[in-house]
DNA sequence: AGCGTTCATGGGAATCATTCTCACATAGGT
DNA sequence: ACCTATGTGAGAATGATTCCCATGAACGCT
């Protein structure tokens, strides 16, 4: 159902930097942008240069290995995720994010894609709200 | 569920301005973005400032007639809909656009929140394809 | 280890949608 | 007609993302 991931073979050759972006995403549990993670890894030490980290991102989404969500200002988040299909519930404070599924609507979108004639059918569902903690915070 | 649209009775000193773009959103049926419509405008002969282009389009969003939508460039596209809280189903190719429920979706996003407590939960879900028509073109 | 080829990097310029500024126009009430 | 609050528009500013290109690092071969 999801896509070909046809890109997923191409070979990288290998670099601290890209190892020091996977490696920042893979402690994170939130979506973050591009601007965020480049400054992280400068705290971090592991600089890398803004490019570089878009360069890295970009070949990590084609991947499957990464997440991208855009939020209400059009600016790009991103995510280590699971590699099947799966949507979102996302903190609109912290970025904490749970990864969930919904077997129904896949089913329905299909459905009503068909019904209107439309085909090479694809969706996006993602649910946004609050968590416990930053509930709690105020 | 939905928003409670606290800014729709803001009262908005009438220009003609303001009349042109909603007219030509009325008159179009699929997402287009800022750009292309005041493109559009240009041609048709109603030539209004981008900037007024914008300003008009936020205000209709606020306002709950407008909805937009991000492109995967992160652009935003704006569409003339009905007031209801509803999804879409949106044509790849040309911006045709059909607008459709899901009312099982609503239920399941409030569950699976709470079941995580997030609270104050918004959702968004679109269904993207290529419309009978262009899928005819090629 | 040395060398050449190929690909990755990074800093800064370029792009481009969107927002801001502010001088000017205009709707509406007096 | 006149006043005042608000809308408009041209261009500047903003800010994320991409492009350019000279430099650096990985790989294959010797
Ligand atoms: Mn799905
Ligand atoms: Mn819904
Ligand atoms: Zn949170
Ligand atoms: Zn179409």
């Amino acid at each position: 159902m999801s896509l070909p991931d046809q890109a997923e073979g191409t070979t990288r050759r290998p670099s601290r930097q890209r190892s020091a972006v996977l490696a920042l995403l893979d402690g994170l549990d939130g979506f973050r942008s591009a601007q965020d993670l480049h400054a992280l890894l400068r705290q971090r030490g592991d600089s890398v240069g803004l490019a570089t980290v878009y360069r890295a991102l970009q070949a990590l989404v084609d991947d499957g290995q990464v997440d991208v969500l855009r939020g209400d200002d059009g600016e790009a988040s991103y995510r280590r995720c699971s590699t099947g299909h799966h949507h979102h519930l996302v903190c609109r404070s912290c970025g904490r994010t749970v990864e969930v599924a919904d077997p129904p609507v896949e089913r329905w979108a299909a459905r009503v894609a068909a019904e209107h004639g439309f085909a090479d059918v694809q969706h996006q569902l993602e649910v946004f709200g609050i968590c416990s903690d930053c509930a709690a915070r105020g």
